[in-house]
DNA sequence: GCGTATAGAATGAACGTTCGATCTAAAGTT
DNA sequence: AACTTTAGATCGAACGTTCATTCTATACGC
């Protein structure tokens, strides 16, 4: 995988600057003469990276991307038993989300808006559906279509996620925990 | 409750307009201008209705919560058993989703965009939140944080009407009786 | 000294909004 | 019943601003 060191500086300063003004003012609030002030950039600068508006988002998007599933894969380092990938993907995404909150209201009004070709459901439709298949093909998980699974494994973390930032009201530790638990419960016992 | 009826024949117009734009286009795609056309209506109307785009997207967004807790409301009647009701809430909010897929890519948009003041995570932590609690309370399901529960109730709902929406996967009547049955277990039996 | 990086003024298109004109239909007046 | 008044609804051209992007010029690195 690529390492996210070897981007330029201007490059990360645009992207993080652009960062900042989605979160507080969205898409359509993200002006480049904004963009230029908060990343201490000149217009020149941002159109020698990237080759329009458009093309800033889809890569920024990547981005960030890149980002979460480092951070993600991080965590599991060493983990071999699936239970203990399934507790601990949750919680990697779940932490990640709530300690950079605009990382994940960038990727809400991203994948929802038309900037979004693709049309995937979520960025981590991919890797999450697999790792799910993967414990269903290997029966660690009751039998069925991995779809039902991806909805209550993903769904659960991006909603509590934004139970958090928007709400103020955080989960501990016991509280993931017990969450997980509920998750495990439901796929895996019966 | 107000009967979605007793709105004037253009506001409407407008509201249905404004929907498929910013499904299409997203926010910053969705011009006066191209509103205008596409609802059939002056700009002068707009702006007789609205004070500015931004409070256009406001009455908007509580002009179609108010249809979906409609919706969601009229499934529930003469539902009485909580068990039942836990059931039918998940069936009638997914079904108005994957039906009417706009209004959730709108709601979607507007929740993680600065539109949204209230910073509320979802349009129905409220109900929603209330409900789950009220099966907390009379012993209907197991005693914990509520907030975890609108987590797993939620999250699922919304997340299975995007892979619907957005994959073109349907999950058919036994899928989602079985997805409901692996919540209520977690939440209900253990 | 040549290619890459940065700067910021210039540009034309598109934006949200305003405004005065016109229409409609009900209320008031005789 | 016929005419007048009035207030709200509708229209679309016009406005000033801001937008994304382009262009030309300057600095840097090899």
């Amino acid at each position: 995988m690529k390492d996210i060191k070897e981007f330029p500086e201007k490059e990360i300063a645009i992207y993080e600057g652009a960062l900042e003004l989605v979160a507080k003012f969205g898409f359509h609030g993200t002006s480049m003469s904004l963009l230029t002030k908060e990343a201490n950039v000149s217009t020149g600068t941002v159109y020698h990276y990237f080759s329009s508006k458009d093309d800033l988002m889809k890569k920024m998007y990547c981005y960030y991307r890149s980002k979460v599933e480092a951070h993600v894969s991080g965590q599991l380092e060493g983990k071999k038993e699936y239970k203990q990938r399934f507790y601990s993907r949750w919680k990697a995404l779940y932490l990640y989300y709530t300690r950079n909150p605009k990382v994940l209201q960038f990727f809400e009004q991203f994948i929802n808006s038309p900037y979004n070709q693709e049309r995937s459901p979520h960025h981590f439709t991919g890797a999450y559906f697999t790792f799910l298949k993967e414990g269903i093909d290997n029966k660690y998980l009751k039998p069925t279509k991995p779809e039902i699974y991806v909805a209550m494994y993903m769904g659960s973390v991006v909603m509590a996620s934004k139970i958090n930032v928007f709400g103020s009201i955080l989960l501990d530790e016991k509280d993931r925990e017990l969450l997980i638990n509920k998750l495990w419960y439901g796929m895996a016992e019966v």
